[in-house]
DNA sequence: CTCTATTTTAAACACCCGTTTAAATTAAAC
DNA sequence: GTTTAATTTAAACGGGTGTTTAAAATAGAG
């Protein structure tokens, strides 16, 4: 019937839209074989285990997230040395929104999946993150710290955490939130304007001063 | 052997740590009832459900915090009028650290099983919080509307639920930062100093002016 | 002390989970 | 066209879950 790669690409379509509105661990296999209409053991076969199925879901957003935005902060680096935590963040933003270019509702499937993995992983999709992608965090995080040079490293471990939760917690709640807005304010909003709205929010709570 | 009350509290003690530290889907109610050395049974026959094991775990720190909380609030509107948004979540803080001598550990893991709460419930936890604590909850989100008079409604939103993801996500993963806080920075940490950190972070972003 | 109501207990129920197996099917190589 | 390798399939496995049942034990009231 199919070749394999399209059983693949099936699993990974159905996966990561149901991860991303349920969680990892509220999704079954069977759900996911359901919906995307193959055979349960299909995802053992091609992907081992549950587990390597949700860092294979990761991946696919991370490996083209992640190399471009770590070019677009190195060339932000290098054509202006006093770049300011407002253009640190925004730099991320067309990296991001390129992914709905990938596939339909990338962007916000990425970072609710994001969201999730932080959330609910007891471990291992940390390590995976940090093992493969820890070079662009680190670069990140460096960007992050030169643009508030007053705020000790301490302190900034701290904040990066706070800002990590706000995106984490607000990605992964979006559509419920977005949702509310409209109704309750009449706005109209989706992905690209909440992370519009976000980032005044981090780069104030980031570089505010110390007592 | 035990009378009843004493099950219950033996249930709810034990269940609370375990929520706090592993979530509450990733906690059965055999290891529950296991650790407070009581029959699986008790469990059901005492709360009906785990659902409402969960939401009773949760209103024996509610019932406690929201009351004073709330009059605190009043208490600093009435006294300053022009109580700037430090002072408001700076008001929070003893209630919160008051939970530590209703039980041991209280401050952390109430704010743990909030952090957890906001982040698992599928819906019957903020309903539960909504419907049962609405009235104060709505006193704070208009205490802060009012120190913020700059801030539309609608932005105000949003920046709530920011701070929320901040602080939520910041104390379901509290135990494992100030670890590596502790190990990375030689920084001595607990709940409290976590939470002064926060605060200035969250006065920051939620005040800033919009564009 | 006796009777009744409450509480505890062990066992089973019905269901869902991720994973494995081995046979059937399809695709590729020669 | 035959043979070999890759893939799909249905079924079962072993284990864990929340909940219910009915009998046993305990506590409280008269």
């Amino acid at each position: 019937m199919a070749n394999r790669s399209d059983t693949k690409t099936r699993i990974l379509d159905a996966a990561e839209k149901l991860f991303a509105e349920r969680g990892f661990s509220e999704t079954s296999l069977r759900l996911i074989t359901s919906k995307a209409e193959v055979n349960l053991a299909s995802v053992n076969y091609h992907f081992g285990s549950k587990k390597e199925l949700i860092r294979a879901v990761l991946a696919r957003y991370l490996d083209v997230f992640m190399p471009v935005a770590s070019a677009e902060i190195v060339r932000l680096q290098a054509s202006d040395k006093n770049a300011s935590l407002n253009d640190i963040f925004s730099i991320l933003v067309e990296p991001l929104l390129d992914l709905n270019k990938v596939r339909a509702e990338g962007t916000s499937t990425f970072l609710q999946l994001l969201g999730r993995g932080y959330i609910e992983s007891q471990g291992h999709l940390r390590w995976f993150i940090t093992t493969h992608y820890g070079e662009h965090l680190d670069q990140f995080v460096k960007a992050v710290a030169a643009s508030a040079p007053h705020i000790p490293p301490a302190e900034m471990f701290w904040r990066l955490h706070f800002t990590l939760g706000t995106v984490v917690f607000t990605m992964a709640s979006a559509d419920a939130l977005i949702e509310i807005a409209g109704a309750d304010f009449g706005e109209q909003n989706n992905i690209e304007t909440v992370i519009r709205k976000v980032i005044p929010y981090l780069s104030a709570g980031v570089s505010v001063p110390v007592n």
